[in-house]
DNA sequence: GCGGACATATGATCTGAATCATATGAGCCA
DNA sequence: TGGCTCATATGATTCAGATCATATGTCCGC
């Protein structure tokens, strides 16, 4: 029962139109909170914010999406969506009509168990994300992800974007990372 | 379409027997990595760590489990765990056999629904618990953790665990914590 | 080939959270 | 009642990562 490989891929249901894509540029508003939850959206490239505001005027940011990824799956079990999102970057998304992906759902309980699957394995991803946010020490953090990230025998990372973006992704400026990683090295680490 | 208030509570299903309870001692082995995944967890009180190990002998903390909270989740997808469970202090789990399970899930296309949206309610709950980690200052990082626990109008937080607890949750030290806490009612903000 | 945007890389400095220390109060139970 | 643990609370010091600065290299469009 092997995990798919690209996150989205269990959208790819008979019945479910994923080829319609919305282009955004920066500051274009995907969905507002408040507003009934139509769809969630896959998105393609680019980044999408989602900030949720408060009785007080406050907002607090619940997530950033980059990359090729889903979000508003909540939306899903929602009538309305319960933050706004925000393309950050001109971005392109592709809208996943609810009702559509719902009875899909409900007529195909393999595909159920696909979106459950996913779903999980997002859970888990996340949770040892965390936990990596954990660690304390830059080099130390950034050495348990690369542990995480390694395949084979011996330990490969193929690394097929930029260290910047790794460094954001868990938690370090760009000049700590090319410090961990130069440190790692002179320590015979990596 | 409410979300259900407990962590857990979708696996109350009719065939599912979640009242067998297994008391461990700190030190204790739920399972390990590479054993054929006969469960999934409902771990009931205590701290359970998952850790998985890698061919050169390191080892990565992937989770820590705390209080009433479900964990190996995907054992439902694997025919392994990909990890070893160890409580960390003495607690209860409830096995859920992971065969029962999916039985009831491939008949009962709701409670197939009502898993996947409570793992979606994680997913939101876990991107915003990294979001907020992404704030850096002490007291604008439990602020946005306030935020986002407290309720109704005029927004209020029920506390019924210790600072400390918390503190270790949003990924700071105790004193940290009430320094932010002392801080934040200094500045009115609270 | 030139110029801009961005990744890589490293040095100097600063700041704020961790750490260490210490104290008080609440709950518990022997 | 005394002693234990743990939460709360705050002061002093340290240190690692953020920040600011700067430089080189690479890719790409013009």
């Amino acid at each position: 029962m092997p995990v798919r490989a690209n996150r989205g891929s269990w959208l790819d249901l008979p019945g479910i139109d994923v080829s319609a894509e919305r282009a955004l540029d920066a500051g274009d508003v995907v969905f507002r909170q408040g507003a009934a939850a139509s769809a969630l959206y896959w998105l393609r490239s680019g980044r999408v914010r989602l900030v949720r505001h408060l009785q007080d005027g406050a907002s607090v940011v619940l997530h950033v999406a980059r990359g090729n990824a889903t979000f508003a799956e909540a939306a899903l079990f929602s009538d309305t969506y319960h933050c706004d999102a925000v393309a950050e970057i001109p971005s392109v998304v592709t809208p996943v009509p609810k009702a559509e992906l719902l009875a899909a759902l409900c007529v195909d309980q393999q595909s159920c168990l696909d979106l459950a699957q996913a779903l999980a394995s997002q859970v888990r991803e996340l949770r040892a994300q965390l936990e990596i946010r954990n660690i304390r020490s830059a080099p130390e953090r950034l050495l348990a992800w690369l542990r995480l990230a390694a395949k084979g025998k011996p330990p490969e990372v193929g690394i097929d974007r930029p260290w910047t973006e790794i460094a954001a992704e868990i938690g370090l400026t760009h000049e700590t990372i090319y410090r961990a990683l130069a440190k790692l090295e002179r320590t015979g680490e990596i």
